[in-house]
RNA sequence: GCCCGAAUAGCUCAGCCGGUAGAGCGACGCUCUCGUAAAGCGUAGGUCAGGGGUUCAAGUCCCCUUUCGGGCUCCA
């Protein structure tokens, strides 16, 4: 009998018999690698555990807990959820069902425009449940093309993809169906069946691999159905989307179910009415807020603090209006490239007046209205400019997404030669100014020049890609690169933030802009007297103020630090007797500064500490007889601990304003 | 915009196969005057999102509108 020999990751070598499988291999190195593996990686590419491994190769077996296993499960739990719904729903096809984040979907048509209802995937959960315990393996079966379109003849989308994958890869606009396709015409399935060699069992388009068998799936819950449109365009057929989620273990699935009640639990819109921070009526239309007075001063102290780091940075304050003549529109391009994105013009005196969706004509405006100098450069225009957008009415979502919003904007007027220095300077500024707010976790990514669409020279956009990366390089960041990803007019970094909960959101942005400085005939008078074009950076930190406030609320689940809290302490005086000293607590703290409520003991103290612990107060100070005597309070401070007894008051505002200071 | 779902008191929700509206919390009033996360009793609150239809009868069934939630980027 012929030996094989395979090396694996460790660079050890193992010799197996000839025709020996992953899985063997796996068996010959313990009996808890095998029952954990679910798929190998053989030379580089994902196979079967059951596929024979050529001599030579180097195999790595990948477990269950991998993220290569992981998604291993959560394609082939799609599997199993396509073949439950062709089970109990006569006549339904199927599209596409890929693995995602934390889980998986698959699309699939009902006859006769049928959706499916919550009891649905009920029946649906509980079938696949059934063919998990019948532990049915998956096979692998590989055919030409013609054959695979008779065997899918009933099922028009997976005929699609069947044919996209044997026109070949450079096929035009499917071609990145047919890009995994094999080669030679040939179609992978998978078939999985009670294991009798039933010819009726369940078979699939795929490219694999999968697990050995259902019997190592099971830990997955079925979440939601809703509408998708087949391949993604609002052209075609909308399909049934069933998604799940999908894990290694019982104790991951139920880690995950318990995030997501978290991140429902923080939901800044459920938060926003609990705490009286924000409310949409619906009199003013989706994506529009009204601000409470908690909410908006919460939002003044997130303003200020913006404001004071900008004039700290070198920025100037300007100020501009909300409306502006189509003929701004116009030169700015938006009305070419934007429109779609723009709330209707208002027609006054023979002329139409756009809401704008962006502040960068405006400041463009400022820098022409008088001839700058290479003295002048970098002039760095600040602005919290509200800008209307039009958004479809399914996107808009509480203050995330929101139809008219506040960025923090700031236009930067730079000598071609100033660029890198400016955008490392830059970049440091922002993530300053979002760790002052409780970020420490930050991902960039770098979007460079599409290939054929865009402005300017070829060698300007090298230098600001280089002036990108170096400042990113400089900074530290961890960051991944689009090639091709950047917007026509110049390349650009975006940082996404990660939240308590390990949620990550994307917020500042830094745009190099190679085209409004053309469109407007931008320039300044060089020391040699030339007039060279200036490049025109965009940046927002926040990225819009009122998603940056959901992201805090969400971040802080409402328990805003001390710097921020609309209300930094409750003072509670015991019993009504008390209701003068507390009275003169509040005075004292007020007088430092600090926000502060009182409330009168006309309920149980315990409710009243109940009522501020709710509203998520900093400080709950419970002031006595004893208190009184002394000039001490009782210190309850958010966030557990015994409630401290006898504290000097000056002592706590000593306390408190240190908090304050740190942004603690 | 498109698909699915939802809308009942200020809030959270119940209301069965169609028979004429309920609870808890909150609010208000009275009693209680209290040392750290919900005192007791009472009272008021609803054109069941809006409009149309079916029916002897509609919160409930059907249609339209509005608003809200989830999804529509992840490519066998």
């Amino acid at each position: 009998m012929s030996v094989i020999s395979v090396s694996l990751p460790d660079g050890s070598a193992r010799e197996l018999a000839g025709g020996s499988s992953a899985a063997d291999l796996a068996a010959s190195i313990g009996p808890r690698l095998a029952a954990d593996a679910v798929v190998a990686v053989v030379d580089g590419a994902e196979k079967d555990l059951a596929a024979p491994i050529p001599d030579g190769a180097s195999v790595e077996i990948v477990t269950a807990a991998s993220d290569r296993g992981l998604h291993t499960i959560r394609h082939s739990t799609a599997h199993v959820l396509a073949q439950a719904v062709l089970d109990l729903c006569p006549g339904a096809t199927f599209a596409i069902g890929p693995p995602i984040e934390h889980g998986f979907y698959y699309d699939f048509e009902l006859p006769d425009g049928g959706t499916f209802t919550d009891a649905d995937l009920e029946r649906i959960e509980a079938r696949m449940r059934e063919i998990i315990d019948a532990d049915q393996p998956f096979r692998r079966v590989e055919m030409v093309a013609e054959d695979a379109l008779e065997l899918f003849a009933q099922h028009p989308y997976k005929r699609a993809i069947i044919e996209a994958v044997a026109m070949g890869a450079d096929s035009g606009a499917d071609g990145d169906l047919a890009s995994e396709a094999s080669d030679g015409g040939t179609v992978s399935c998978y078939r999985n069946d009670g294991g009798n060699g039933d010819a009726d069992g369940f078979v699939d388009l795929c490219l694999g691999p999968h697990v050995p068998s259902t019997g190592r799936l099971g830990h997955f819950a079925l979440q939601r159905v809703s509408g998708a449109y087949w391949r993604g365009s609002e052209r075609n057929p909308m399909l049934q989307r069933i998604y799940g989620t999908a894990w290694a273990s019982g104790k991951d699935l139920r880690a995950h179910l318990h995030r997501l009640a978290e991140a429902e639990r923080r939901d800044h819109r459920r938060l926003a009415a609990e705490l009286d921070l924000v409310s949409w009526p619906a009199e003013l239309g989706p994506g529009l807020a009204v601000w409470h007075p908690k909410g908006a001063l919460v939002r003044t102290l997130m303003e200020d603090y913006s404001r004071q780091r900008h004039a700290g940075g070198g920025y100037e304050f300007v100020f501009s209006p909300h409306i502006a003549k189509g003929v701004l529109w116009e030169t700015s391009g938006h009305l070419d490239f934007y429109a779609e994105s723009m709330y209707p013009p208002m027609e006054m005196d023979g002329t139409d007046y756009y809401p704008k969706p962006m502040n960068c004509p405006f400041h463009v405006m400022v820098y022409r209205s008088s001839q700058r100098s290479y003295r002048d450069l970098p002039m760095r225009l600040f602005e919290l400019g509200a800008v209307y957008r039009y958004e479809l009415s399914g996107a808009v979502h509480g203050l995330l997404r929101s139809r008219g919003f506040t960025q923090d904007d700031a236009h930067i007027f730079c000598a071609r030669e100033g660029v890198a220095e400016e955008l490392a300077s830059l970049l440091e500024f922002s993530l300053s100014v979002l760790e002052a707010f409780g970020f420490s976790e930050f991902q960039a990514r770098l979007s460079t020049r599409p290939v054929d669409k865009y402005v300017g020279e070829e060698a300007l956009w090298d230098d600001a890609t280089i002036g990108l990366r170096a400042a990113l390089t400089s900074a530290g960041l961890d960051y991944e690169t689009d090639e091709g990803g950047g917007a026509f007019y110049g390349p650009k970094i975006d940082v996404d933030v990660r939240d308590a909960i390990g949620r990550s959101w994307q917020l500042s942005t830094i745009q190099v802009d190679f085209n409004l400085p053309e469109r407007f005939g931008l320039e300044y008078v060089a020391s040699d007297s030339s007039r060279p074009r200036p490049v025109m950076i965009h940046r927002a930190l926040f990225g819009s103020v009122e998603r940056f406030f959901g992201v805090l609320v969400e971040h802080y689940a409402g328990a805003f630090p001390a710097w921020l809290a609309p209300v930094q302490a409750a003072v509670l005086p015991v019993a009504a007797a008390h209701a003068d000293y507390a009275a003169q607590v509040a005075g004292t703290l007020r007088s430092h500064g600090f926000r502060v409520e009182t409330s009168p003991a006309e309920e149980p103290l315990g409710k009243r500490v109940r009522n501020a612990k709710v509203a998520k107060v900093p400080y709950v100070l419970v002031v006595g007889g004893d208190d009184a005597t002394n000039g001490t309070v009782g210190v309850n401070a958010r966030g557990g601990g015994k409630p401290e007894r006898d504290v000097p008051l000056e002592a706590f505002a000593a306390r408190l304003a240190a908090e304050v200071e740190a942004r603690a």
